[in-house]
DNA sequence: TTCACAAATGTAACCGTTTACATTCATGAA
DNA sequence: TTCATGAATGTAAACGGTTACATTTGTGAA
C-alpha cells in the first residue's frame, strides 16, 4: 500500500491541498513550506496515483489503440508513431490487437470505454458498417482512423490515397511493358484498404489499355501462396507476367512462392507490394512497392486526436502522400510469352 | 458524462449496492430486480467505470509493458503472445516502446507505476544493472523479464538458452566446413543478449578448433551494413567465410549488403542470423536463424505473471527451448579461399 | 398467528485525488 | 496599533465504484 497524499501531507503538517498544489503546480505554495512538503514526498516515496487523479479528473491522460494484427511490420510501424507522439505529450498508451476478428473488436472497445480512455486510434475491418464507431459516437468518444480508406460516413480517417496508389501501380507495370496483369489480395471482407487499392489498379489497367488483370483473394492470415499461385502458372500464355499485391507481407510470400515454382522474379513475373515496409530494401530482389508514410501516419493520428483533446479543434480526414519505389522485383516485361512452365518441374505431379 | 451506478440504483429504485451485486455476480439478487436493474442499466447505457473500481479495490487489471522497440518483428510477435494470453485471462495492457533509452525506461516505468498497473513485462538493457528494476523491486511491483539473460540477481525471466544458442551456431557453422567464423553483433551495452550469444559463439568456435573469431560490434538502429563490411572483405583470405549475426534483421541486412558488394550468400559468404523471424523462410535464400519460440516467450511470461498476480505463485525464470533453422543462407564452405573480391567491382573507389 | 432464520436489500464508509470556497496569515498603509 | 488586502493554506465535497455491516423481507415450523 503506497503512500497516499494524506500521509505527504500529515507528514509534512499541512493539508492535502497543498500537496496537491505543489505536485502540480497548480497554485502557489511558500518556499519554506514547499520545501517540507517535497522531504515528505521523498521520505514516503510518494507517488501520486493516476487512479485517485482520474476518478477526481475525469480524464485519463490515456489513448487506447486497436490495430488488427502486430504481425505485420506496418502495424507495428504506426504504433510506433502513435508511441511516440503519445509520449511526447504525456500520454498513457492502452493496447491492444484484434487479429481481424470482429468480436474481439467489441470486446476491446468495450473494455477502453470502461477504463475511460480519452480517445482511440484504430483500424477497423470496415468504417462504413462498424458497430463499434457507432458505439464510440454514441458515447462521444473522439477517435482517429489510421489506414482505413475515407468514407461516406465522414469518420475522420489519416490515410493514404489507395485508390491513386492503385492505379500508379498498375500504370507503373503498364510502363514496364506488362500487359497481362494480376492482383493478389487479401479479403476484401477484412480490408477496405485492400478493395480501394483494387479499384484503382484496375482503373489503371484499364486507362494504360490493359485486359481487366485477374484478382485473386487470399487468405492472408495463413496462406499458401505456392498453391495459390500453382494453377495459375500451371496454365500457359494467360498467366499475369505482373502481379500487384494488397500489401508487403502478401508480396514476399508472392515472390518466395513464385521462386519455389521455378519462376524468377522479375525476369518471368514482376511483383509489386503496398507498404514500403523497411525490409523490402534489403531483400533479394528488393521489393518494389507503394510507400506509405505508417510511422508518420501514426504520428498524426495521435497528434490531431490530442489537439482534439485539449481544445475543441474538429477531428478531419488526413491524406498523407504515398510514393512508387521501384524496386528490383519489378522488371520489364520479357518479350517473348513468359511461361514456358508447363514443363517445368515444380509442375510434373501436377498431373497425378 | 456517463451514467453512474447511483443513476442506475435510483431508476431502478434499488440500492447501489444491489446494482454492484448484480453487475459483479457477487451476491444474490431477486429475479424480478435483477431485471428491474438490468432495464435501467440498458436505457441509461451504464458502463461501469474501470477507475471507480480500480480506486476501490486497488487493482487495476492492467499490465505494463516495455520492449525496446516494435520495429523488430521478434518484439512485436512477443507483444502479440503477451497481448493473447493478457485478453485472455481479461487483463488490459498499457504499452510503450523505449527505443533502447535508459531515460525513457525510467520515464515509462514512473507512467505506469502511477497508473497502478498490477504487474510488468519488460525487456531492458541490462538486468544487472537496472534502476528500473530496483524501483519495481522496491515498491514490491511484480515484473517478469522477456529475451533478457538470466542474471545473477535472479530476477524473474522468460527466455532460450542464448549461450547454449550461441554455441550451436558456432558448431553448425564448423560442421559445414567453415573456419574462419565471424560475428556482426548489436551493441552489447544495449543487448545482454547479444553478448550471452557472443560467448557461446566464441565457445563453440573453439571448440570446433576453430580461430577466435572476428566480433563486429555494430550500430543496430541505423546501420549502413555495407560500409561496416566492405573493409572487411576488402582484404583478401583472413576475411570470415561464415558470419553469425545477434538477431534476423541485423542478418537480413547483411545479406544485402553482401549482395550489393558483389558476393554471393551462400556461395562466397554464409550467414545466420538470430531470433526466426517469419519473414526469413519467404526471403530469398532462405535466412539460416536460431529459432526463438517468441510468441510463445510473451504468452509463458504473461501467463506467470497473471498466476502470480492471483495466488501467491512464486516468479521464476523459465528457459524455452530454442532451435537451429538451416536456411539457405547457410552453405557448406568453398574449397577455394572464398575471396578473390580485392579485383571485384565494388571495391573499387576503395583506395581513392 | 408467532417466531426463528435465511435471503434480499440497504446504508454508509472508504479508496486517492482535485478544487471551490473558507479561513488564516503576513504585509504595508493609515 | 488597526485594518484592508492579497497571499498562503485549510476544509470538505465531489468523482464512481466496493463492501462490511445493518436492516428488512420472506419462509416454514411450531
Amino acid at each position: 500500500m503506497p503512500a497516499t497524499i494524506r500521509d505527504v501531507a500529515s507528514l509534512a503538517g499541512v493539508s492535502v491541498a497543498t500537496v496537491s498544489r505543489l505536485v502540480n503546480r497548480s497554485g502557489k505554495v511558500r518556499d519554506d513550506t514547499a520545501a517540507r512538503v517535497q522531504a515528505a514526498i521523498e521520505t514516503l516515496g510518494f507517488r501520486p496515483s493516476a487512479v485517485g487523479r482520474n476518478l477526481s479528473t475525469s480524464q485519463t491522460r490515456s489513448l487506447g489503440v486497436v490495430i488488427p494484427s502486430l504481425t505485420n511490420p506496418v502495424f507495428a510501424d504506426a504504433v510506433a508513431g502513435i508511441n511516440e507522439e503519445a509520449r511526447a505529450r504525456d500520454y498513457t498508451l492502452m493496447f491492444t490487437a484484434t487479429n481481424y476478428d470482429r468480436a474481439e473488436e467489441q470486446g476491446i472497445v468495450d473494455a477502453f470505454l470502461a477504463y475511460r480512455v480519452d480517445g482511440l486510434i484504430l483500424t477497423v475491418a470496415d468504417p462504413e458498417d462498424s458497430p463499434v464507431l457507432d458505439l464510440l459516437e454514441r458515447e462521444g468518444v473522439p477517435y482517429v482512423l489510421i489506414y482505413n480508406q475515407p468514407n461516406a460516413r465522414g469518420r475522420p480517417t489519416v490515410t493514404v490515397d489507395n485508390v491513386a496508389a492503385g492505379r500508379e501501380a498498375a500504370e507503373a507495370l503498364a510502363k514496364l511493358g506488362h500487359r497481362r496483369l494480376g492482383m493478389v489480395a487479401g479479403r476484401f471482407s477484412a480490408s477496405d484498404r485492400a478493395l480501394a487499392r483494387r479499384d484503382g489498379f484496375l482503373t489503371g489497367a484499364r486507362t494504360a489499355g490493359c485486359p481487366d488483370p485477374l484478382v485473386l483473394e487470399v487468405d492472408f492470415v495463413d496462406l499458401n501462396a505456392e498453391e495459390v499461385l500453382r494453377p495459375l502458372y500451371g496454365r500457359r500464355g494467360e498467366a499475369p507476367s505482373a502481379l500487384f499485391c494488397s500489401n508487403d507481407l502478401l508480396a514476399m510470400a508472392v515472390v518466395g512462392a513464385l521462386g519455389r515454382l521455378g519462376l524468377s522474379v522479375p525476369d518471368d513475373v514482376s511483383v509489386i507490394g503496398f507498404d514500403g515496409l523497411a525490409i523490402g530494401t534489403q531483400l533479394h530482389p528488393t521489393l518494389a512497392t507503394i510507400v506509405q508514410p505508417s510511422r508518420e501516419m501514426g504520428r498524426a493520428a495521435t497528434a490531431q486526436l490530442l489537439d482534439r483533446l485539449s481544445g475543441e479543434v474538429p477531428l478531419s480526414t488526413v491524406t498523407l502522400p504515398h510514393s512508387l519505389r521501384l524496386g528490383e522485383s519489378a522488371g520489364p516485361a520479357a518479350k517473348p510469352s513468359p511461361a514456358e512452365l508447363r514443363d517445368s518441374p515444380a509442375f510434373e505431379d501436377e498431373e497425378t
